[in-house]
DNA sequence: AGTGTATCCTGCAGGC
DNA sequence: TGCCTGCAGGATACAC
C-alpha cells in the first residue's frame, strides 16, 4: 500500500481540512469498501464531528468527538482526497468509493481503484483493541533497537516478512522494508533471529531514517499514490533497490537482484546484502 | 511457526 | 492494433 510515509503525508494533508468539521452526509459508491451495510455506516458516522486526523501504522485515522474513529486502510491504491467543494472537471477522483460531506460544504473522498482498502467506524474500545493488535510505531521515541532485536530474536521468519507483519511492527511495507534492509546490509531472506545485535542497530537506524526521509519527500509514488491534494510523492527517485532489479547498486555497482518469496518481490544487492554471513 | 497459494479487484506494461 | 501474461505500496484465509 501506501505505507507509513504515505499515510503520514495524507494525514498531514487532511488534518486542517477535517478538524472540527461535522459529517453532514455520507455517500457510498462502492459498498465493498465498508465492513458493514451502507445504512449502518451512514448511521454510525452522520452527525459526528472530527477532532483531528492521526495515523496508526498504514492507517489514516479520523478521531471524532465523544470517542470513536473513522479508520481508513488504504489498501494498494487507496487515496484520501479533500476538496473545498464537490470536485468536478479533471481534478475529479477517478475511482470514488466513499464520500464524506462536511458542514462547511467541503468533501472528503476515499478513492480506490482496486478496492482493497476499507473505511470503517470504530467505537473507542474497538479501536483500542484493534490498535493493541498492531506492533509498535517504528518512529515512536519509545521504540528502541534493543526492542527490535529482542522481538526479531524470537522469529525464524525471513526478516523481510517479519518487517511486513503489522502485528510485529506497524507501517512498514514492501518498499521501505527493501530500502531499510539494503541500507543496513541485511539480506531480505535471512531469518529474523539471525540478525545480530549490531545489525539490528543498523536496521533500526536505517529504517527510521528512510521512513523520515520519505515523509519529508511526501512519500513514494510508483503509480497510484497521491497525497490529500492529489499530488505525487517525490521519494521514488531516491529508492536504492525497490523496483531496481537489473540496475547497478549505488554502493558497489553489482546488479540489483529480484527474488520472490512469500508471494512478494524482494529486491537486494547480492554483494552489499550477503545471504550467508560467516561468523 | 512458517510457507506457498489463492483471493479480493483494476489496469498497465511487455511480448508476440 | 490486439491478445495474453505477469505484475502491482496490502491483508487474509487456507492447507500443509
Amino acid at each position: 500500500m501506501p505505507e507509513l510515509p504515505e499515510a503520514e503525508t495524507i494525514v498531514r494533508g487532511i488534518r486542517p481540512a477535517v478538524s472540527q468539521r461535522q459529517v453532514e452526509r455520507t455517500q457510498v459508491l462502492r459498498p465493498d469498501i465498508l465492513r458493514v451495510p451502507t445504512r449502518t455506516f451512514a448511521n454510525q458516522v452522520r452527525g459526528r464531528t472530527i477532532l483531528t486526523a492521526s495515523r496508526r501504522g498504514k492507517n489514516v485515522i479520523m478521531e471524532v468527538h465523544g470517542g470513536g474513529v473513522i479508520a481508513i486502510n488504504l489498501g494498494m491504491t487507496g487515496r484520501v482526497l479533500t476538496f473545498p467543494s464537490p470536485p468536478r472537471g479533471r481534478l475529479r477522483p477517478t475511482h470514488p468509493a466513499v464520500r464524506l460531506y462536511f458542514d462547511d460544504g467541503s468533501v472528503l473522498v476515499f478513492d480506490d481503484q482496486r478496492r482493497f482498502g476499507t473505511v470503517e467506524f470504530l467505537e473507542a474500545d474497538a479501536w483500542v483493541h484493534r490498535s493493541s493488535n498492531m506492533g509498535p510505531e517504528p518512529l515512536a521515541s519509545t521504540f528502541s533497537s534493543r526492542q527490535l532485536h529482542a522481538a526479531m530474536a524470537r522469529s525464524r521468519s525471513p526478516v523481510r516478512s517479519w518487517l511486513l507483519d503489522q502485528k510485529r511492527i506497524a507501517g512498514v511495507g514492501n518498499i521501505y522494508a527493501a530500502e531499510a534492509l539494503f541500507l543496513a546490509g541485511v539480506h531480505p531472506r535471512r531469518p529474523a533471529r539471525s540478525v545480530s545485535e549490531q545489525e539490528a542497530k543498523e536496521l533500526y537506524r536505517e529504517l527510521r531514517r528512510v521512513l523520515r526521509k520519505a515523509i519529508e519527500a511526501g512519500g513514494t509514488t510508483i503509480r497510484d499514490y497521491r497525497n490529500a491534494a492529489g499530488e505525487e510523492g517525490r521519494y521514488a527517485r531516491r529508492l536504492h533497490v525497490y523496483g531496481r532489479d537489473g540496475d547497478a547498486c549505488s554502493a558497489c555497482g553489482s546488479e540489483i537482484q529480484r527474488i520472490v518469496f512469500s508471494n512478494r518481490s524482494a529486491f537486494f544487492c547480492p554483494r552489499c546484502q550477503p545471504e550467508h554471513v560467516s561468523a
